[in-house]
DNA sequence: CAATCGTATAAGTGATTGCTTATATATTCG
DNA sequence: CGAATATATAAGCAATCACTTATACGATTG
């Protein structure tokens, strides 16, 4: 897989406002299990499923096995192919974002 | 328009593959018309044509007519939400990350 | 004005997406 | 084992998407 195909995994990943809250939310809880997840969401069950697989697949979440329940967490390096590219063309907006794309090496 | 909406518009923009080659054309040209981004995309002219409008939308390229040529360049603000949220969340991915945040404070 | 060039819009189409309900696959408990 | 719980998959469907060809609009030129 190319960076660019990472990179547009991501984007679509994030894309989508109901997919997007249910990472936001795994952001914010740090740890939590898919039927913490269901519960507060405006979908059914089957759709958070679909959600969570996709975070996955695009290496946005990680998961762990607790008996029944599975439980999600924020894998950040998932968001390196959006940080990259960002730093990447930082010289293009760099009025705006100044010194991004220098915290970003450094970070590395 | 709320500013997930915005974020949505620019996820949504960019994680098309075509469209994101555009976008980084006009980004390495800095200012180039509508009929250099036909010439040397797999896409016609209409495609092209949508997809400028589709960046236009979500805030990504200004525009600039002169005759009938239409100029297009980056509008760097509109990477915006997109920087405004990852900064927002920044703390949980510091690790990777660290200080983007204040960073991103720092020039507004 | 007429022809031409640059760009946008219209209309149609196959593919993808996000959701639903129904069902299947674990895993635990009694 | 059998019932219950947690999660995933299957199948189907309406909506959206990215593209195409055809056409329209706008500006320049002769």
């Amino acid at each position: 897989m190319t960076s660019a195909m990472q990179l547009t995994n991501v984007l679509k990943t994030l894309a989508d406002p109901t997919r997007r809250a249910v990472f936001e939310r795994i952001i914010r809880e740090g740890e939590i299990a898919a039927t913490g997840l269901v519960q507060g969401s405006k979908v059914s069950q089957p759709a958070v499923s679909q959600h969570l697989r996709a975070l996955r697949d695009a290496g946005l979440v990680a998961e762990r096995r607790e008996g029944r329940h599975i439980h999600y967490r924020v894998a950040p390096k998932g968001l390196s192919p959006l940080i990259d590219w960002l730093g990447h063309y930082e010289t293009f907006w760099a009025e705006r974002f100044a010194n991004l794309e220098r915290l970003l090496k450094e970070s590395e």
